[in-house]
DNA sequence: TAATACAATGCAACAATGTTGCAAAATATT
DNA sequence: AATATTTTGCAACATTGTTGCATTGTATTA
């Protein structure tokens, strides 16, 4: 099931701004996740810089969007299924980067593996970052 | 098989210098993972900042530390097991970040599982970053 | 639909993090 | 000890992210 944009940030209690509803619509037209400057990039002079900032963190907050760490210290964004709600992601996929083109992929389709922890140790959350060559570049 | 920072440098052909030695050191005494804020202040005013950047980017390449990515955009450094070499890392095993104390452990016990990746998809590295709560704060 | 309450935006200023070029200092080599 | 090489510290700059506040835009109520 697919919401519009303006669906999903009803569906959040989110009141409906030009911002919103443009960044919104990246994620939904682009395949892989999303860096804050691609956003500043493709959102052109539109937006404030502090606009983009707050409204990606509104949007995790709201478990619109999830965040995937990188080793290189730079986070992106993605798209959560519909099962995220406010403060309780569902984003326990394994993410893919491509080293040659740069795009990052949610593999939905494949979990995070269950791991066994040393005694004392509890997990709440797992981030499982695969890199290498991705189906076009391959 | 354990050396003493002196070796490891020489090992790595990489000249001694004092920050060289002082850096390696915070890593061997320190049982979690650094990241840059720590061995600067840690470090005191001891060094340039620059130098800083410059011995852990040196430290990467020799394969002598990893870096661990974060969620929030931190990246952490820790030593490298003995295997590492230069352009060559195996750091494939599992690392845990708790939530309560800030600690960023390496679970060398832990390995992290194969994965079936969707067809045209190759891996070269992966990285399993689980958070919650380490054995001290549970 | 107009008036009000509320929330989001843009701006400015700032803090933290990371990078580069170059002269000075330290290390390694002969 | 003298020379060649590498590393360091400084300055300057680029990028990334945060905060306070006045202004603007959105939602709500009469």
């Amino acid at each position: 099931m697919l919401y519009s944009t303006i669906e999903t940030l009803k569906r959040n209690q989110l009141s409906i701004t030009d911002s919103r509803k443009k960044i919104l619509e990246l994620f939904t037209k682009s395949k892989g996740a999303l860096a804050h400057a691609d956003i500043e990039h493709q959102s052109g002079t539109e937006f404030d810089r502090v606009t983009i900032y707050r409204t990606l963190q509104t949007f995790v907050e709201k478990g619109i969007i999830h965040t995937i760490p990188r080793a290189d210290n730079s986070v992106r964004y993605a798209l959560c299924k519909d099962e995220c709600v406010e403060g309780h992601h569902h984003d326990d996929h394994v993410h893919f980067m491509c080293d040659i083109c740069g795009t990052t992929f949610c593999l939905d389709q494949v979990n995070v593996p269950k791991i066994t922890l040393p005694l004392g140790f509890v997990a709440t959350q797992m981030d499982l970052v695969v890199s290498g060559k991705c189906m076009k570049c391959n």
